[in-house]
DNA sequence: AACATTATCGCAAACCTTTGCAATAAAGTT
DNA sequence: AACTTTATTGCAAAGGTTTGCGATAATGTT
């Protein structure tokens, strides 16, 4: 019939495999080709076999970008966090690509920096690529919302996820953190610590006050008798001085530390004191995981999952594109994971 | 002449804001308004004015899908990794981004999991997305390389990274890894450290030989009467093993590690026998740079920064993207990051 | 006044695929 | 024999943009 040969020998191989090309070449119109390559039941059995052997051979591949032109949609799921790096998005953006690519998704993944210009900026990109749908991280000094308005507007679902904006607009999935904060209170107390140095971050972000505010509740509710000693810390560094100022003016139980970032710096303090732990010093933390598994003994965690936030975040996004529009807040919860450090 | 409401009220604003729209409404060609756009010089100044202003107004994006269709080529680099998150790859990711958003591209991230098989679908997923370029970290158990000599041939540059693989016919850009084993030893040396744990990864990996022979060579023509114990590890925990075993048998001037895992396993044996760093023992890295500022005192270090390698990665591809086409290894140079650790 | 130049702009094809509908031929039904 | 079904395939439009070339009118040149 044909051989590649004389196929490639009309139309030299430079990416020159189109259903126009099958379809000239076994003397038939493109429809039929299309329908054939997708298992249309007007098409003849013969046919499609045919039409599948010649695009096996030539290797033939189709255009996506042609179909998206067509349907106006593509299997592309827009990613903006401040960074892809540190401490937390990497594990999102990894358990999120998982989920995304068992649905035949893809990721574009772009950065912010935090800078509400270039968030804007990374959506209108979103936009024109017709993104099927778009994950939010927000920038944390992004009031504005309108670009995420006229996003939606144009038929692209947003979805924030662990910095997420007041507004009741659109669908958010961020960490159990009023759960996290309770979780980790009633950690210390079930163990039995009294006296605690507990770490937190700016109390100027959101993630911060929920946490904090669980976990004092739930001291004052079930052990009013223990001796809570609450800082800030805006950075590894400011914990880490934190943290050796205390404990070197005071004995504490335990140390808790709200964040992966607090707890690097008050294991510093820690390992420079040379306190023992767990028995000069019992430490737990909110993390994502990593951290704690670096120490000896082993840090005990309250995880806060970027990998099922991820996932989680997947879903909800997936459900906003199927028309079925949930709305208001998703948390994924905490879970305690027990190591030797309490 | 118009109003913003008028226009509306001929196309409901649902993303109808193409050329076409904007031609009708002001009475011109399409083509026209496309070269408006672009500042054509065939274009009269008042007109440019008018279609600026229209399109402004009613917020005009061109569609990516069209634009990608008629010139065939799309502004996405493909990348593709076993795992984004880990020890790192999510800091190589971060420096490309930055990168390569400057050149005005973006990234489709997408994971092998070290599976052949998934690597190929997502390398034919690049090919149909007409990706500009792509950039491979290559599974470990990669040895066919015809899929990417399709994506070669069908005009897709493919530059790998990090895990590269033996073949010449591929640009490839790696750290340097035997400018890393020799600064490590160097470094060692200088320092005056003579009897030293030398914990390397899987002998089976050619980062792993590179680095040792380099380490290696460097002890035997500097300082041969060293004593070197070179130990293999495969895992965090390995490596734990490992140097716990070694320190307690015997005392080591220094340990060394050729990575972050390996280092990570090895610190934990330290922190368990409650050695000194770097008074009891002295302690060297080959790292990305965050795991060896968790501990107190931080730990010196190689850097083999991963940001650094994805700017360069991206360099390199850039160039093989407008046709001038490198070749060989490119290697991202290894510096010394002194911190308290020997 | 006849011609050449310049400034603006529109036509139409091309990029590749999908899909409603029409067309054709073969087979079955009365 | 006239008719309806069924099976198979093709036509053509649509999706939005880019671009070579042709068209028109206005201006400049001899």
């Amino acid at each position: 019939m044909f051989s590649v040969d004389n196929f490639f020998s009309f139309s030299p191989m430079k990416s020159r495999s189109t259903l126009k090309h099958i379809a000239e070449h076994l003397h038939l119109s493109i429809s039929t080709v299309s329908r054939a390559l997708k298992d249309h039941p007007d098409i003849a059995a013969h046919t499609k076999q045919k039409v599948r052997e010649l695009a096996e051979l030539i290797e033939y591949e189709p255009n996506a970008f042609a179909i998206q032109l067509r349907t106006n949609a593509s299997k592309v799921i827009g990613v903006i966090v401040p960074e892809i790096s540190g401490y937390f998005y990497h594990a999102f953006i990894a358990g999120l690509e998982d989920e995304a690519r068992s649905w035949g998704y893809s990721l574009m993944i772009l950065q912010s920096g935090n800078d509400p210009e270039t968030e804007s900026a990374n959506l209108r990109l979103c936009r024109m690529n017709r993104a099927a749908g778009i994950l939010v991280a927000a920038a944390s000094g992004t009031t504005d919302l309108s670009p995420f308005d006229r996003t939606d507007a144009a038929g692209i679902p947003v979805v924030f996820f662990d910095k997420v904006p007041e507004s009741r607009q659109f669908p958010k999935v961020s960490m159990a953190d009023a759960e996290a904060g309770f979780l980790s209170a009633d950690t210390l107390i079930s163990k039995g610590r009294k006296n605690i140095l507990a770490l937190f971050g700016d109390h100027a972000l959101s993630i911060t006050r929920k946490r904090l505010k669980a976990f004092q509740g739930t001291f004052q509710r079930h052990a009013p008798d223990s001796r809570l000693t609450i800082r800030h810390a805006r950075s590894q560094q400011e914990s880490r001085q934190i943290t050796f100022d205390a404990i070197c003016l005071e004995e504490y139980d335990a140390v808790f530390a709200m964040s992966d970032e607090i707890l690097a710096g008050a294991m510093k303090a820690i390992l420079q004191r040379r306190l023992r732990i767990p028995d000069d010093i019992g430490v737990l933390a909110i993390s994502t995981g990593l951290i704690p598994s670096l120490y000896e003994p082993e840090i005990s965690y309250i995880e806060t999952s970027g990998e099922k936030l991820g996932k989680r975040s997947f879903e909800i996004l997936h459900k906003c594109m199927s028309k079925a529009a949930p709305h208001g807040e998703f948390l994924v919860p905490a879970t305690f994971i027990e190591k030797g450090s309490l």
